[in-house]
DNA sequence: ACAATAAATGAGAATAAGTCTCATTTATTT
DNA sequence: AAATAAATGAGACTTATTCTCATTTATTGT
């Protein structure tokens, strides 16, 4: 279904085209976080490479994607629509892989406090923060086995 | 003093090379992670572009260096020399200053704990961790004046 | 619905960060 | 001090990302 996708960009008052369209259905395709690999694998040639970087370059100036990257300096994207989808992100050094954790409310209680104490200390106006988590699965993930 | 880069070298059985030198010395030149572009800055054309990756490789290989991205992309690196110099990382999307925080240890023990949650959830072992926070530094640095 | 206008796209050229090659220099070992 | 092994410098090469511009597609006003 395009209609989300649709929604998407209605919403945020940019213009409904095919190419945006396609971009947000493959992101949506995939629960964890992708590289610009996969998605253009994703897109096969259905959209060109200077529009997919533009297309994703517009959906970051309307936040509803999060462009960051792995220890390894890949490139890698995620569509983030609500503040509720709040979560962190766990680096898989074997594989590669990237999985989308979240932490309990408690804890996230006592990470802002934490943070009311930097922002203090620095006089930053802090906006967001992310927990990063770096180790190995242990078992069969898709990719290791 | 270069005593102690050299000795850097000799403890890690890394030869000790005049590049290998000048460039630790850049590094200890700052107390935040500075930028590749810096680093070069700062060496002049004392070290040549190529030489200076494979130092920074060199480096990371021994486990004396950690190497990042900042949220506008720049690769970014610092000294690491002991583990005790655990640390967080403070972002500002005006001026791109990075400046490391450390948290108190209560918060770190909780965190280690989060952590082990995660690590059973995910069938993970997980090996190092890293809160990254994000915001403006809200007066004077010294970027911003 | 239809021009007119504005915005977005595709294709490939341009840029820039990082890597690689290889002849020369510098360290290490004997 | 000579022989061997390793590291360096210079610049070519690669590859991710950005830019350009002619063409296509969307939007707006009538």
């Amino acid at each position: 279904m395009s209609e989300s996708s649709r929604k998407i960009l209605s919403d945020n008052n940019v213009s409904i085209t095919n190419p945006r369209i396609l971009v947000l259905e493959a992101l949506m395709e995939s629960q964890n976080p992708q590289t610009i690999d996969e998605l253009q694998n994703r897109l096969g040639n259905k959209v060109a490479k200077s529009t997919l970087y533009r297309v994703l370059g517009d959906l970051k100036k309307i936040n509803v994607l999060h462009e960051f990257t792995s220890p390894d300096n890949t490139t890698v994207v995620e569509l983030l629509l609500h503040d509720s989808d709040h979560h962190h992100h766990l680096f898989c050094s074997d594989c590669g892989e990237i999985i989308d954790v979240g932490l309990s409310n408690e804890f996230e209680q006592l990470l802002s406090a934490e943070i009311k104490k930097i922002e203090r200390k620095f006089n930053f106006k802090i906006n967001d923060h992310r927990v990063e988590m770096f180790g190995t699965c242990t078992d069969q993930c898709s990719n290791c086995k």
